[in-house]
RNA sequence: GGGCGGUUAGCUCAGUUGGCUAGAGCGUCGCUUUUACACAGCGAAUGUCGGGGGUUCAAGUCCCUCACCGCCCACCA
């Protein structure tokens, strides 16, 4: 129970007003209204100057830690960073206080396309530069620069705040402990088959000829047409009135046209709307299969065409192929339920799987299938098309190719129809021109390995997420399963930490030239020297995974030209592949959420066995924004689990729900998850609704709103902000220096000032009672363990009057409903009960009660104890 | 198209498993400059709890339905 009185003595003293530290310096001279502006500065210099949010992994208490969101270096702090922070440190500092043994890890992260943009575009303004201008080592070097610059602001700005961090931990997602880890999981990951060299469609610059994000891309509203081409269906039988039963996928019904009518077969019952559109295209049926498009020359590219299986116009010539026009290719015509909308169009879509997403998704979708479809890709990186377009259309550019492809179409009579359209097209942000999806090589990390144990750990309630709804979006966006793309065609991040070499094998293993170089270089001997870990892959056409036990073995198969790659830790290694074997590494960067998700344990020392780790993993909680919990809370947990858990003896359903917190403690270290709690905080908005955020440049930097109301009244108003459901709408006023504010934040003021006048009043007091005045700390200590226990009352009621019974009592109350909200990470009830009790029990009526009783002598005395102790921040 | 959240006083929002006369802050109105605080104190007014239907002794709370606002994801051949 002591440690009730302990908990909120010090929210008062340090959570959120530091009043113990303001008034030990500044109790001679205290103003009448409370200036945050003169006392923060002083209390958070002496915090540092404290060394208080210094941690040791050696010290006595059990360990509580949280690591820090990293706020990306794009820019500024904005009110969502404030909220976030500010939770944070309620729970720390509340721990701190509770007597455990406290960690905050701050940093930041290095945000990998957003700040390369930020910094590109930089260049371009101020200089009219492009990347290409400087060279990967100028930019870099640039965005270090940057890096530096904002890095600082933000760290300034998180102690304006207040943050209790431990500044001596502080991390950076490029600093070389993070690199060292990201090498690490990487390679396990490699070792282990998790990653993976494959094709993806990219969004890709023609002008730049560089594949940009999505983040990237504008959407443009272009007049352009659809074109309506005829594909001759061929190997059919040549009778148009043959009927569509017992064709292939045909289940039921009359036959052919004549069950148009009956909507009530199986094959169209799902399928409202079709017995109207089914009509007319019944004589083309014969011959023609129509194809709408925005983009005629990519049909040079396609490989099948796809409709509906229970499409009854359609789904009897499943198997059967069409003649794809100008080429005289024979493509198939499949049946994709997920690419066609039957009740759109035609119902007959040309699949196009290099140069469109859903086209490649159907390629993926049918590979290993009997219909497995083939793959063309017809354009160059320059946008022109490639020889597989064919002699005539090879070299031109894609809207010369698309002109001469209506023409050419036309004049064979399949141009059905031309009509107008209006159609978004993306839009490099870079290079104004449109954004060709395309084909290229990307490193995957393969997610249903990783996937399943951290879906488990949520599932089964070893991993909490509050509020609880959240956990939803985690469980679906996992459950797909979905392959993680992980390289970025970018220079600022974590460089691919793999080498490669292409080799001819046309004389085999031994007899090759290049190879004898290979081993006279040394490579082979650099493999083999590696412990069981170095890996090796042979690339050709598909992907084989070898480690360098076996990589002789592997390569004796092969004849034709392959490509070797080399993924290691090892510096010594690095150095020789590249200067002595000729080893080129991958130019891409990791895509910047897989050091993020390393983030709990690498900014405790792994790969190292440090005793930071060993103290404070796994995290107690992690706060953050909703908008993440898919791409970097999901991640934590699986890269967490496969780094840090102990696979042997984790998941053992035969142990029974024993509720000893040791238990469940060694579980989560065994299991290796990075947090017990995910606690989602609420999204900050502008006063027009729209999300707080740096790119947009609506955010409002707290450091305008601690000028003007004070850091302590920002963080209550904020944490009164904090509820379960809302997102928080902040209208902001535009001040006359151009800094903003938000009188929302004078009931945080206003609290503060009623508390610190209402300590000044307490002090004044004490003063005139020199035996407290010279024996506080005695005093508050003492009635911390005795005065303030529950029973007090029944023992000590002679002493005490009913006003002091009662403040006490109250005071007892309002820290159990505290503990429950914390609990509960209810931070707006913890605000409204520290505010109540405060402002309504303690200001209101004890205040006024103790000015009555400090007159009498007989009960000065006990009152001044009270409110000492209660105080206690003196 | 799929998922989620919201709609309670003029404004911003609480209201936990249904249960006293639906609350807080700001704002408004009146009074008070009383020796902690005017960034204050005392007092007052203000709600068909988005609409409709249902369950119940009892609904802001549970169910159905409609409307509007917002967010996330997918997608528009």
């Amino acid at each position: 129970m002591a440690r009730f009185s302990v908990n909120l003595e010090n929210f008062f003293q340090s959570d959120q007003f530091g009043l113990k530290s303001q008034l030990s310096m500044l109790s001679t001279e205290l103003s009448k209204p409370y200036e945050p502006a003169t006392v923060e500065p002083l209390v958070y210099k002496t915090w540092l100057d404290e060394q208080k949010f210094v941690a040791n992994p050696n010290s006595p208490g059990d360990p509580y830690s949280i690591v820090i969101p990293p706020p990306n270096v794009t820019g500024a702090l904005h009110l969502g960073h404030a909220i976030n922070n500010t939770l944070q440190d309620i729970l720390i500092r509340r721990a701190r206080m509770m007597g455990k043994n406290t960690l905050w890890i701050p940093g930041i992260d290095h945000a990998g396309i957003a700040t390369q943009a930020v910094v590109e575009k930089q260049l371009k303004e101020k200089e009219n530069k492009t990347r290409h201008d400087v060279g990967r080592e100028g930019l870099v070097e640039r965005i270090w620069q940057w890096k530096q610059q904002f890095g600082d602001r933000i760290l300034m700005q998180l102690q304006r705040l207040g943050c209790s961090c431990d500044w001596s931990r502080t991390h950076f997602t490029l600093d070389d402990q993070c690199a060292r880890a990201v090498r690490e999981t990487f390679f396990k990951l490699f070792r282990d088959g998790l990653i993976y060299r494959g094709k993806r469609l990219v969004n890709w610059d023609i002008a730049l000829q560089t594949s940009i994000s999505d983040d990237e891309i504008y959407h443009e509203t272009v007049k352009t047409n659809l074109w309506h081409i005829k594909y001759p269906i061929v190997g059919r039988a040549p009778s148009p009135g043959i009927p569509a039963c017992g064709e292939p996928g045909r289940t039921g019904g009359g036959g052919g046209e004549g069950n148009s009518r009956d909507s009530t077969s199986p094959g169209s019952s799902g399928i409202p709307g079709l017995v109207e559109s089914r009509l007319p295209v019944v004589n083309e049926r014969a011959q023609f299969m129509t194809v709408a498009t925005t983009r005629p020359e990519t049909l040079l590219g396609d490989t099948a065409v796809a409709v509906h299986s229970e499409d009854p116009r359609w789904n009897w010539a499943i198997g059967m192929h069409v003649e794809l026009p100008l080429t005289g290719r024979k493509i198939p015509i499949i049946a994709d339920d997920i690419l066609v909308d039957p009740k759109f169009g035609s119902g007959v879509v040309k699949v196009t799987p290099a140069h469109d997403p859903n086209d490649y998704a159907v390629y993926q979708r049918h590979l290993t299938k009997p219909d497995e479809i083939a793959l063309i890709n017809i354009l160059n990186p320059d946008g022109t098309l490639n020889e597989n377009a064919g002699e005539k259309y090879k070299g031109l550019k894609r809207d010369k190719a698309r002109a001469q492809i209506v023409e050419d179409l036309e004049a064979q009579g399949l141009l059905a129809k031309t009509e107008p359209y209006e159609t978004q097209v993306g839009h490099s942000d870079r290079s104004k021109t449109p954004v060709e999806p395309y084909l290229s090589d990307q490193w995957f990390v393969k997610m249903a390995p990783l996937a399943e144990p951290a879906l488990q750990v949520v599932r089964d309630g070893t991993i909490k997420f509050f509020p609880e709804r959240h956990a939803q979006q985690y469980l679906s966006w996992l459950g797909e399963k979905r392959d993680w793309p992980i390289s970025r065609q970018l220079w600022w991040g974590h460089r691919i930490p793999v080498w490669s070499k292409r080799l001819k094998m046309d004389e085999g293993l031994t007899g090759s030239f290049e190879l004898a170089g290979l081993y006279e270089a040394g490579v082979d001997h650099i493999l083999d020297a590696q412990q069981p870990d170095s890996a090796i892959v042979i690339d050709a056409g598909g992907t084989l995974i070898g480690t360098a036990k076996d990589w002789r073995e592997r390569l004796k198969g092969y004849r034709d030209e392959i490509a070797i790659y080399i993924c290691t830790t090892n510096s010594l290694t690095i150095a020789d592949i590249e200067n002595y074997a000729g080893f080129v590494q991958d130019p891409d960067v990791l895509d910047t959420w897989f050091s993020s998700a390393l983030w709990p344990h690498s900014t405790l020392g792994w790969p190292d066995d440090t005793a930071d780790l060993r103290k404070w993993y796994p995290t107690n909680v992690l706060l953050t924004g909703r908008d993440i919990v898919t791409l970097w809370v999901a991640r934590m947990v699986m890269t967490g689990m496969y780094n840090m858990g102990n696979s042997r003896d984790s998941t053992s359903p035969g142990i029974p729900e024993l509720v000893e917190s040791r238990l469940s403690e060694d579980r989560a270290k065994s299991l290796g998850i990075p947090f017990h709690h995910v606690c989602i905080n609420p999204t900050i908005l502008d006063g027009h609704g729209e999300r707080m955020s740096k790119s947009k440049g609506n955010g409002v930097d707290p450091v305008d709103i601690i000028e003007t109301h004070g850091a302590d009244a920002l963080r209550f108003t904020l944490a009164t902000m904090a509820t379960e459901t809302q997102d928080v709408r902040m209208p902001v006023k535009k001040m006359p220096d151009g800094r903003n504010t938000s009188d929302k934040f004078d009931f945080g003021r206003n609290f503060c000032n009623k508390l610190w006048n209402a300590t000044r009043f307490v002090l004044t007091n004490l003063q005139q009672h020199p035996r407290l005045a010279n024996s506080r700390d005695e005093t508050s200590s003492r009635l911390n363990r005795d005065a303030l226990h529950p029973g007090y009352c029944e023992h000590l009621e002679n002493k005490y009057t009913l006003a002091d019974q009662w403040i006490i009592s109250q005071f007892n109350r309002s820290v159990a409903e505290i503990d429950t909200a914390l609990a509960n990470y209810r931070f707006d009830q913890y605000a409204k009960t520290v505010y109540d009790f405060f402002w309504r029990d303690f200001c209101d009526w004890y205040l006024e009660a103790a000015k009555l009783q400090l007159k009498n002598s007989a009960t000065a005395a006990t009152t001044a104890e009270v409110l000492a102790s209660l105080l206690d921040g003196a």
